[in-house]
DNA sequence: CGGACACTTGATCGGTATCAATATACGTGG
DNA sequence: CCACGTATATTGATACCGATCAAGTGTCCG
C-alpha cells in the first residue's frame, strides 16, 4: 500500500473564478483582483489516491497546496516508528506551509482518500506578499488557525481523559467538515480508521477500540463502512467540555 | 499571587537601532529600513513581574508584544481547572498574534520571571503588511516557528514515555535559551516549579517529581533554587530521541 | 482459497494517578 | 523574634487507567 503512486498532475479543471468551495458560508468573499491574482498563483492541479504521500518529513519541497476535495492527515515519527497525528487536512486548507516558509519539512501528510489539489510555486510566495498585502494577512491568519487548532489538540492529549479526548475529537472533525458542506443533510463520513484516532489521541489501538465503544454505546457516533459517522455532536462537545468552533469566516487561498 | 499587578508602561530604554538582542546570531540581519520601522512600529516597553498574566483567554487584546528579557509560558485551561501548558516564552518571541489577527485570545500567557515586553498595536498590523512585505512573510515565518514547535510538543505529549518527554522538554527549553544567550557560560537556569513541568508534559505533579529525580539521578539536570539546570543536553536528547532545534537564523520583529 | 487488513474482546501487566504525610523555605503579621 | 500560612519539593502506599498480549471475527481481494 501507500507511497507516491496515484499522483497525477492533471489538467486545470477549476479556474479560481468558480471554484466550487468559495461560496460557501464558511469563506471570506474575495475582491475580484485578488481572486484574478490568485488564479494566476495557482499552476495546476494533482490529484492524489488513498494512502498516497503528499509531503514527507525532511524533504524541501517546492509546491504548496490547496485542497480542493478530499481528506488528509499530517503526522510526525518517532526513530522507532511510533507516530503522532497532528491535524487532518479538509477543503479550503492549505497544505505545506510550514515547509514553504522555512525550508525542510517537519512532518508528513498523507491522503486519506482520493484528493483533487491546487498546487502553488512555493518562489511565487514572495511576489503575492509584495503586490497583496491582503492576501500576505490570510495566509498569516490561516497559519495562526493551525497553531488554535494544535494548542486545542495539545490540550486535549496533555489534560482530557480517553472518553473525552475521543469525544473532542471526533466532535472537532465533524465539524470543521460540516462547515466546508461535508455531507449534505447526512451526516459526515469520517474517513479514517481506529488507528488513525489511536494516533491522534495518544492511545493505544486496544483502548481506543474499548473507547470509541463506549461512545457508540452512548450512541454519540457510530461505526460504519470503515469509517466514523456523529450522530449527537452537541453531546459529544458537552463529554468533552469543548466550547466548538468559533464561527469567523475564513480566508480561502 | 498573580493577577495584573506588576504591570507597568514605562518610557522607552531601548529603540531598536540599538536593541539588545539583535546583534545575537540567532537573529537575521535587518536593512537599516526595516530596522527605522519597526522602531516605529514599537509604542512602548512593558514591564511585568514573575506570575503577572500578559495576556488572558477569552480578551480582546489591542497589543502585541516581543519579549525582550524574561521568560513567560502560554496555556489554556479546561472548565474544570486542569491546566495545560502549550509553550514558553523567552527573548525573541512574539507574544500575542494569535489574538492579534483572529480577534479574541484563545490562550493566556503567564510571566515566569520579571519580564520586558516590547509593545505593538495591533492596529498597525496592516500597514506592515502593505509597507513592508519582507516585515509581512516574516511574521508568517515567525507563527510557522511557533507551530513547529506546537507539533513537536504534541507529538512528545502524545507518544513518548514519561521519562523522554521530561528530557525532552528540558532539552528543548534549554537549548532554545541558549540560542539566545540566557546563559553566560554558566548552564541556563529555567525558572519553572515541577507544576510548570506537570502542565507541560500531560502527567501528574507527583509523577512528574519522580521523573525529574531519575533524571537527576542520572546527572542529566538538576534542581536548584527553585529550577532547573541542564548538566548534559547531548544525552538528554539522545534519550528523548530528539534532532535537537535547526540553526537557522530567525527573524526578530 | 488464502492472506491482508480492520475491528473486537478478554486477560493480565505496568505506568501513572491519587492519596497521604513530611520537610523545607519564605514572607507576613503579631 | 516567633508563629503561622503558603508554596514547593519529596516519598511511600495504593488504586486504576490504559498498554500489552493473545485470540478471534468479518470482509475484501487477488
Amino acid at each position: 500500500m501507500s507511497g507516491q503512486n496515484g499522483r497525477s498532475l492533471s489538467a486545470r479543471r477549476y479556474s479560481c473564478e468558480n471554484c466550487p468551495l468559495r461560496p460557501l458560508p464558511a469563506f471570506r468573499a474575495f475582491e475580484k483582483q485578488e481572486l484574478v491574482f490568485v488564479n494566476g498563483f495557482k499552476k495546476g492541479e494533482l490529484t492524489v489516491d488513498k494512502g498516497d504521500t503528499v509531503l514527507v518529513e525532511g524533504s524541501h519541497s517546492a509546491h504548496l497546496y490547496t485542497v480542493l476535495s478530499g481528506w488528509a492527515f499530517r503526522y510526525k515519527l518517532l526513530p522507532d516508528g511510533r507516530r503522532q497525528i497532528l491535524n487532518y487536512s479538509m477543503p479550503g486548507d492549505l497544505i505545506g506551509l510550514q515547509g514553504s516558509l522555512m525550508g525542510e519539512m517537519q512532518h508528513s501528510v498523507e491522503a486519506l482518500s482520493p484528493m483533487l489539489l491546487c498546487l502553488f510555486e512555493r518562489e511565487a510566495l514572495p511576489e503575492l506578499y509584495r503586490s497583496h498585502p491582503g492576501l500576505a494577512y490570510d495566509i498569516t491568519w490561516i497559519a495562526s488557525r493551525e497553531e488554535r487548532m494544535l494548542d486545542e489538540n495539545l490540550l486535549s492529549v496533555g489534560r482530557r481523559t480517553a472518553l473525552e479526548r475521543a469525544a473532542y475529537l471526533i466532535a472537532f472533525i465533524s465539524s470543521r467538515g460540516r462547515a466546508v458542506g461535508l455531507n449534505g443533510r447526512t451526516p459526515v463520513q469520517i474517513p479514517i480508521t481506529q488507528q488513525h484516532l489511536a494516533d491522534t489521541l495518544g492511545l493505544s489501538l486496544v483502548h481506543t477500540n474499548k473507547t470509541i465503544r463506549k461512545l457508540m454505546d452512548r450512541k454519540l457516533i457510530f461505526w460504519r463502512d470503515g469509517g466514523c459517522e456523529v450522530v449527537d455532536n452537541e453531546r459529544l462537545k458537552e463529554l468533552a467540555r469543548w466550547e466548538g468552533l468559533s464561527e469567523d469566516r475564513r480566508p480561502l487561498i
